[in-house]
DNA sequence: GTACACTCCGTAGCTGGGTACGGAGTCAAG
DNA sequence: CTTGACTCCGTACCCAGCTACGGAGTGTAC
C-alpha cells in the first residue's frame, strides 16, 4: 500500500496521529500531498522519514536538532552531522557524571539508614547537616 | 543576624527571591513573621530548611518528594524516608543505562563518521537505516 | 443508507521548576 | 527629605514535546 493516511503513518511508527500532526507544524515532515476532501495521503518515504525522527530522538537529539540532521541529510554535509552528534555526546557524558554521583549519594543515604542503630533518620539527617 | 529579609536567605542559600516566594506557595516553607509593612522576616531554622531543600533536589528528589521528606523529618519515620530514596535510587539507575546506551551509540556514529571514505555520511545513514 | 471509525482544523492544556512583570509600598543612609 | 535598594502581591510566561478537545466532514463496510 503506497498511499497511506495519517492514522497507518503514525501506527506503522507508533506514535499518535497528534504527534504527526505536531511534526509537521514543526517542519520536521513536509505536508503531504491531499485526496480530495483534504485527507493527508503519505508514500513509504514519509514512513522513513517519521522513523529517522524517532531514531535520532532516541539518541537524544531535540526536534530542532533532529530538523537540522534532516536538512543536513539532504546537502551531504557529513561535517554538520559529526559536529551536532559531538556535541550532544559531550552533554551525554556530563549527565551521565551528575547521575553517577546523585547514585552514589543515594546508595550510601541507604547503607547508611540499614546499618541502623542511628538515633534519628540518617537520610533527614544528612540533608540537613550537608553532610 | 537572627532576623533576615527574604533578599539575605535567598542570597545564604543561593537561590532568587522569587524561589523563596515560590517554595513558601508550594508549602515547602511555612509563612514566616512578618514585620509592620509585611515585610518577611526570617530566622536561622529558614535558612537550614532551605538548604536542606536544595541538597535534596541535588540528590534528585521533586519539590514534592522534598515536601514529604520535611514531613517525614517531623515525626521521624525512617521506613518512609528510605522507601523514597530506594524508589529514587531505582529511576536513576535506569536513567543511567538509558544514557549510557545513548552514548555508545553516538560513540560509534562518531567512530564511523571518523573512519571516513564512506559515500554518504555515516550518521544521517545509520539513523536512516535504523542500523 | 446508515452506522461507525477516521480525519480535518485551531487552540488550549499538561509537566516541573521556576522567572519576569509591574505598580505600589517600605526602609536605611546621607 | 530624597534617593535608591529592597519588598510586596498576583498573574503570566518560559522550556520541550506532546496530548486533549470539540464540532464538522469523509470514507467504507455491511
Amino acid at each position: 500500500m503506497p498511499q497511506m493516511t495519517i492514522g497507518a503513518l503514525a501506527k506503522a511508527c507508533g506514535v499518535g496521529v497528534e504527534t504527526v500532526r505536531y511534526y509537521q507544524r514543526r517542519g520536521l515532515l513536509a505536508e503531504p500531498q491531499r485526496r480530495s476532501g483534504g485527507v493527508r495521503r503519505y508514500g513509504t518515504d514519509a514512513v522513513a522519514r517519521l522513523a529517522f525522527i524517532r531514531r535520532a530522538q532516541d539518541v537524544g537529539f531535540t526536534l530542532d536538532e533532529v530538523k537540522t540532521l534532516l536538512m543536513l541529510g539532504e546537502t551531504p554535509n557529513c561535517r554538520g552531522a559529526r559536529t551536532l552528534a559531538a556535541q550532544k555526546l559531550e552533554v551525554v557524558k556530563a549527565r551521565l557524571r551528575d547521575l553517577q554521583r546523585v547514585r552514589r549519594a543515594l546508595t550510601e543515604l541507604i547503607e547508611r539508614c540499614d546499618a541502623g542503630r542511628e538515633h534519628h533518620c540518617p537520610i533527614i539527617e544528612s540533608l540537613a547537616r550537608g553532610a
